[in-house]
RNA sequence: GCGAGGGUGGCUGAGCCAGGCCAAAAGCGGCGGGCUUAAGACCCGCUCCCGUAGGGGUCCAUGGGUUCGAAUCCCAUCCCUCGCACCA
């Protein structure tokens, strides 16, 4: 029978469904021990790639491995759709964009008849979810309770999300407040990161501005320096606005401000209320003096062409000593008297400008800023260096800085760790103000202008000190792995702060109190998996009578409410049968958001015995050397490549490839060979299978082999409790078929006691690896024995065969073997005769001593020379014992011992055949020194386990 | 910059946590042989350098150190990858 994975995939894929073989219900396995695996539900928004593949297979071998092992496994999947980017998809596809159809036609096949279907979210998510994932999912052969799927569209899931929020409203862990977001200011509306046509990096910088004053018209007027540096405002010596560029004085909640005009528009959308004054050129403000609002200092403002009137406030403070921009600048006008003059300022006022330092820091001067110009000799602010003199000075300043003594109690403080602090008190006593602006410009892809725009919203308080200890408890009680991974959750929890939950627009769950809003991706997905364990009998209640109660009486039992619902209390006990999560699989590069999320929610809305058991953190893929990309095309799709290789071989080359948490590269030609390894394995056991049984009549090499199975039995099993995928499909598959090669050289395949030998292995070999090639060893273990192998359990290490003894004694013949081919090899001859000497007896009673006394050459020496046939042979006998010493080194006890048992003549006796088929020559054994034939006089070279070796 | 991970032989990639069976697994590629009319597939062997005796030399990013002994432990340096938020 061939191979042909197509065809036999494709029987065990209908079995599978005609059987709901892993359909999962309360009470199915003998066990009662259930086992649930969650990975996090794919996001449609476009087709599966190899990269997916690899995500859902990782949690698919680990859930065969435990159903083997006897549990009841509950291995789920659902649709997340929520959010914009499948309404975005849909829109480009909509306004028929080259780019999007070329990714649907030529990426994804969508069929041309078939796109209109797609222009509708649900419709778009639809045609992903059913013609890639699923299809995909079952063709790898997933085994998946396929029952239980759902969408986060759903209006049932809906009714669970809108339970968890209210919940949390409740416990105060939402509160409402202002947040910046991406505002397209043509079309009037936040936008996405996938609306953009520029700036698609760029973030969100929070300026403080400096609220300097001067007077005007017997009216205060704030001139706002907009800052990322606020503790530099000791060391201002001037303020600098654009000359040519349009400013106006307006009122700003209350109170009058000079900004530019384009900044009018900016607070504005940053929730302040703006009036234009007046409007005039920069120019005007230019010779004023402005009161610095900290030191109470005058300065005067100077004119600056570098100034950007459209970024923040477009007034500026200047800080010479630290900023080599300001000091180039300053350099500058000092220069340019004219200049100077012709905007009114007095040039003795420029002149009299000096840098004021307020830091110190050990890699510059006095004033840094001047050392990192002089440095790289830059004289115009035009100069490139001055780009990077000043990222040097900023970074080195940020990280290493010094405060001087005129700040008072932040003096001695290095900048990183006051900065904040220093901001929020001026802040806190009216000094400073803020505003947000881009890194960079950003551009809306209808071509409008996009600003940061400040918008009422509802956040999580992952900052609530409460909080985030009890998911540190969640953390501390779970299993991480790998284990490094562990600190990244604590590091999150700590780091992350308030998050906006709800979004303007997108597919999910509205605001129960606020329908205006949706909540967004990352918050309605954080206790979904507790959604899996009823989702397909929540089918069978009606909407309506999923509320509050429902669900409370559902997760928190009957006295949560005063009239518990009966359907409820009957969901309930699915619920408790399954929950909580024992593994969920996941990326990496999930943990700062998606994971911590999970762990902060589960923590709160549910007792301790519910919490997440174990992360296991998943690495990335990478095709042919570089990263995918669907926009690029360069991906693979699980569909074609189980059309070429078939489902197990992508599996194993998936699973075989990287341990599930570190990156993996899919290389075609590595694909391909795994495919020709499977076929050799199913050749291979294909003969097996239709030779005689024969019987137990074990000759030496096949307790050897059956020893080595047991070996394999033991570490491929602690592999896959460590979830270490790759060691146990490595050690299950190619690490014993290197016992194979050596076994078929060594032993007689014909005789009954081979044959029983061979099925033993492969039948055993066939349970092992089931998580991993599922279709293939099903098939070929019930040809073998009539049942599938992931019907069968998993293998137990058998005491019965285990034998040290054994391996130490084929461990010499094979050691033997190589010896005699080394030898061959070098003196490149073609033997007539092969003479094995072994080491005669008084060599044996040193090792003996070795092993009685340890790797230690003094104790050893100490009791061999109570011997006086040894103390005669002396220096012979030291040399003896340094080499046995090293043999002993690195063994362990049961080895040595065996070692001491093993009668090296008999050994090499029983391999004299093999020797003879081996090299076709003669070969004789002797002992030393008993009536050896020694024509070379090697026989003194013999050392016990290392026999000298004469070859003629 | 911060946080995490990593640099091993032509490539991929084990080993490193628990130092010595490590010239360093396995796969790929390459070379030789077998099978075959032939090719592919398959099977066997070889694949750092030197060597007509199982040995020797050099080697695991770089430079130091600890140790009888270091790919493995410590220190420093260089380089690479990923994440750093409102994007799922």
């Amino acid at each position: 029978m061939d191979y042909n994975p197509q065809e036999l995939e494709q029987r065990w894929r209908e079995r599978w469904a005609e059987t709901g073989r892993y359909e999962a219900d309360p009470g199915d396995a003998d066990s009662e021990e259930p086992t649930f695996i969650t990975v996090p539900y794919p996001y449609p928004s476009g087709g599966m790639h190899i990269g997916h593949a690899r995500t859902y297979t990782v949690p698919d071998v680990y859930a065969r491995y435990r159903r083997q092992r006897g549990d009841n496994v509950l291995f789920p999947i659902a649709w997340h759709v929520t959010g914009t980017p499948i309404i975005g998809a849909v829109e480009r596809l909509k306004k028929g964009e080259e780019k999007q159809l070329s990714v649907l036609r030529d990426t994804y096949n969508v069929p041309e008849e078939t796109l209109q279907d797609l222009e509708t979210p649900m419709g778009f998510a639809r045609y992903f979810i059913d013609e890639h994932y699923k299809r995909g999912m079952k063709s790898l052969g997933l085994s998946i309770d396929w029952r239980r799927e759902f969408t986060t569209n759903d209006e049932r899931y809906s009714k669970f999300i809108t339970w968890q929020y209210e919940t949390l409203r409740e416990r105060g862990l939402l509160e409402k407040g202002l947040h910046p977001v991406k505002y397209c200011t043509n079309e009037r509306q936040p936008v996405t990161t996938h609306d953009l046509l520029e700036g698609e990096e760029a973030e969100f910088q929070e300026y403080t501005l400096v609220r300097f004053t001067f007077e005007r018209d017997g009216e205060t007027v704030v001139a706002p320096m907009a800052t990322l540096r606020p503790e530099t405002v000791y060391g201002v010596t001037n303020a600098y606005v654009n000359p040519e560029s349009e400013y106006a004085v307006a009122e700003v909640d209350g109170e009058m401000w000079f900004v530019s005009v384009d900044a009018v528009e900016k607070l504005r959308l940053q929730a302040r209320e703006v009036e234009i004054r007046e409007e005039f050129a920069g120019e005007r403000l230019v010779g004023e003096r402005v009161t610095n609002p900290i030191t109470g200092d005058e300065v005067p403002v100077l004119p600056a062409t570098f100034v950007d009137a459209d970024n923040a406030t477009g007034v500026v403070m200047s800080v010479p000593a630290h900023s080599p921009d300001d000091y180039v600048a300053l350099l500058e006008a000092k220069a340019d008297a004219e200049r100077m003059e012709t905007y009114g300022v007095d040039p003795a006022d420029v002149e009299a400008i000096d840098p004021v330092p307020i830091l110190e820091i050990d890699e510059y001067g006095e004033i840094p800023a001047r050392d990192a110009v002089e440095e790289r000799g830059i004289d115009s602010s035009d100069d490139p260096r001055l780009k990077e003199a000043t990222k040097e000075v900023y970074n080195r300043e940020f990280h290493a800085g010094r405060l001087l003594d005129v700040y008072g109690e932040y003096a001695g403080e290095v900048v990183e760790d006051v900065r904040d602090r220093f901001r929020a008190d001026y802040s806190e006593s009216g000094a400073f103000d803020s505003m947000y602006e881009f890194s960079e410009e950003v551009v809306c892809r209808c071509g409008g202008d996009v600003e940061v725009a400040e918008q009422e919203t509802w956040f999580l308080r992952y900052d609530d000190e409460a909080w985030k200890a009890k998911a540190h408890e969640v953390v501390s009680r779970m299993d991480a792995v790998p284990e490094n991974t562990r600190g990244e959750y604590d590091h999150t929890i700590d780091w992350l702060n308030e998050w906006p939950c709800i979004r303007n627009y997108g597919l999910g769950t509205r605001l129960p109190w606020d329908p205006d809003f949706v909540i967004e991706p990352l918050s309605d997905s954080t206790i979904y998996m507790a959604y899996y364990t009823v989702a397909h009998r929540l089918r069978d209640v009606p909407v309506e009578e999923l509320t509050r109660e429902f669900f409370d009486t559902l997760f928190y039992g009957p006295e949560a409410v005063d009239e518990p619902d009966e359907t409820a209390l009957e969901l309930r006990e699915e619920w408790d049968y399954w929950y909580p999560v024992d593994y969920r699989f996941s990326a990496n590069d999930l943990i700062s958001n998606h994971l911590t999320f999970y762990l902060f929610h589960h923590a709160e809305l549910f007792p301790e015995p519910k919490w997440p058991q174990g992360i296991v953190i998943m690495g990335m893929g990478l095709l042919e050397g570089r990263k995918m990309s669907s926009s690029k095309g360069h991906v693979v799709l699980p569909g074609e490549a189980i059309e070429t290789y078939g489902a197990d071989t992508v599996r194993f080359f998936l699973l075989n490839s990287a341990e599930p948490w570190q990156d993996y590269d899919w290389r075609d030609d590595q694909v391909g060979s795994v495919r020709d390894q499977l076929e050799r394995f199913w050749n291979r056991a294909q003969e097996i299978i239709r030779t005689p049984e024969g019987e137990r009549e074990l000759a030496h090499v096949d307790r050897w082999l059956l020893s080595k199975l047991q070996t394999t039995v033991r570490e491929v099993t602690e592999a896959m409790e460590r979830s270490e995928t790759r060691s146990a499909s490595q050690e299950a598959f190619y690490g014993f078929e290197e016992h194979l090669r050596w076994y078929r050289r060594r032993a007689d395949l014909d005789r009954p006691g081979a044959r029983w030998t061979m099925r033993k292995v492969l039948e055993t070999r066939l349970r092992l690896l089931a998580p991993f090639v599922p279709f293939v060893t099903n098939e070929l273990h019930e040809q073998l024995t009539g049942t599938p192998a992931e019907d069968a359990p998993w293998p137990e290490p058998d005491a019965e065969f285990e034998n040290v003894r054994v391996e130490v004694e084929e461990r010499q013949v094979e050691r033997l073997t190589g010896d005699v081919r080394d030898i061959v090899d070098v003196t490149d001859t073609d033997p007539e005769v092969i003479r094995v000497y072994v080491a005669a007896d008084w060599k044996r009673e040193v090792f003996d001593a070795v092993v009685e006394e340890g790797p230690d050459v003094g104790a050893v020496m100490g009791t061999v020379m109570q011997d006086p046939d040894l103390r005669e042979r002396g220096d012979e006998v030291n040399r003896l014992v340094q080499d046995l010493v090293d043999v002993a080194r690195g063994r362990d006890d049961e080895t040595l011992a065996a070692m001491a048992e093993t009668d090296e003549t008999a050994v090499y006796e029983g391999a004299t055949d093999f020797l003879e088929r081996e090299f076709d020559a003669d070969v004789e054994l002797y002992v030393e020194g008993e009536e050896a034939y020694d024509p070379a006089d090697r026989a003194k070279n013999a050392v016990p386990f290392r026999p000298a070796i004469h070859i003629e």
